[in-house]
DNA sequence: CTTGGTTTTGAACGACTGTTCAGTTAACAT
DNA sequence: ATGTTAACTGAACAGTCGTTCAAAACCAAG
């Protein structure tokens, strides 16, 4: 045997980053054997290798392509009203790391155990992101003492929101948004808030 | 050679622990070996298995050992006055996870790593800490739509200070405890607050 | 100085690791 | 129908993995 009937790069491709994000979000990065991944994809290991240049470099895109997706996404925001811009980003984030808990997770644990190059550029998508969130709180006057850490302790506790959310709990998804943006909306201080 | 001047069970004990804290942080459990952590002790791998039968319960153990401590301290809390008990525990939180990041790491990151039973017990250990935020929610009359959540948004938001924090940086930790405080202040409504 | 117990060594076990590659087969163009 | 190429197999490479254990070396007590 050697070529498989059906088979086709286009269709193999995806099947790769998809069985490895499972897995590495499931039991990580380190914990997983290309060969783990192959036998997911129902394919020899070798054939891997047709995809990717090695294990790291397969992880690394994983989480290039999941940051970059996030920033796309994160930038499109109006831009006018800095109140309803919160609002908007409050809500994206856990929207958006709800329907990703695989990449979410491989973005935040994984990070160790990429190579300094690496590392670095996943660091400076993770930069421009929180530069979306800590503008927003520029724009409008918020009432917050360091506007850096401001954003770190919102984004850090949006984050939070998908080590414990499950679909069909007590609570769906936009009552937990609700309650979240609620929070944070104090925590910014007034503008239209309590005082 | 076998048996080394100057080896002794009390001292090989802790060195074994503190080496493998200190490795499963930086690299993770999984790619951390028996043998780094022997080399690291400054021992052959085979010594080890004096001190645990195998990784996984080292790995539970330190995690365990966290847990309780972290639970212990978290305990002996005065609970008289809602509010000055919310205050101390933000500042016990940032406090405790600053002067043990190896150990507050692997106990946020490892726990995939752990088999069913030591997950569980490991689990019900965060649960009873998670609990103590939740009962001094409950004995001020904060305003909190579902105490469930705010307990958990505080306690990600808090913890999320030790993925940037750096002694020497440009805030001390008093300064950040300062913000913190007021941000989770503000977030759990009046009561003293700014209505 | 000997005895008994504790601690460590050194070597071995079988299984698994990421990666490479010649050979084989399916799919497609002509 | 034939030739070309893309996709995959199967096997091998040199290491590393967690774990076990007899033998050796140390420490303390008598």
């Amino acid at each position: 045997m050697a070529r498989t009937t059906g088979s086709h790069s286009d269709i193999t491709g995806p099947r790769v980053r998809a069985a490895a994000l499972r897995l590495f979000a499931r039991h990580g990065f380190a914990a997983v054997s290309m060969r783990q991944i192959a036998m997911e994809v129902g394919v020899q290991v070798g054939a891997l290798y047709n995809y990717t240049p090695d294990k790291q470099t397969l992880l690394f895109e994983l989480m290039r392509d999941h940051m970059i997706e996030l920033l796309r996404a994160a930038v499109t925001f109006p831009r006018d009203m800095p109140l309803a811009d919160l609002e908007n980003f409050v809500r994206f984030h856990i929207a958006f790391h709800h329907d990703r808990p695989d990449a979410v997770f491989i973005a935040y644990m994984e990070l160790r155990n990429l190579e300094p190059d690496n590392f670095a550029e996943i660091e400076a998508l993770r930069g421009q992101y929180e530069a979306v969130l800590e503008r927003i709180l520029e724009a409008g006057r918020f009432n917050v003492a360091d506007r850096k850490i401001a954003t770190l302790a919102i984004i850090a506790m949006l984050t939070g929101v998908s080590t414990w959310f499950r679909t069909g709990g007590r609570l769906s998804l936009g009552a937990v948004q609700e309650q979240y943006w609620e929070m944070v909306r104090r925590m910014v201080g007034p503008e239209g808030g309590s005082v």
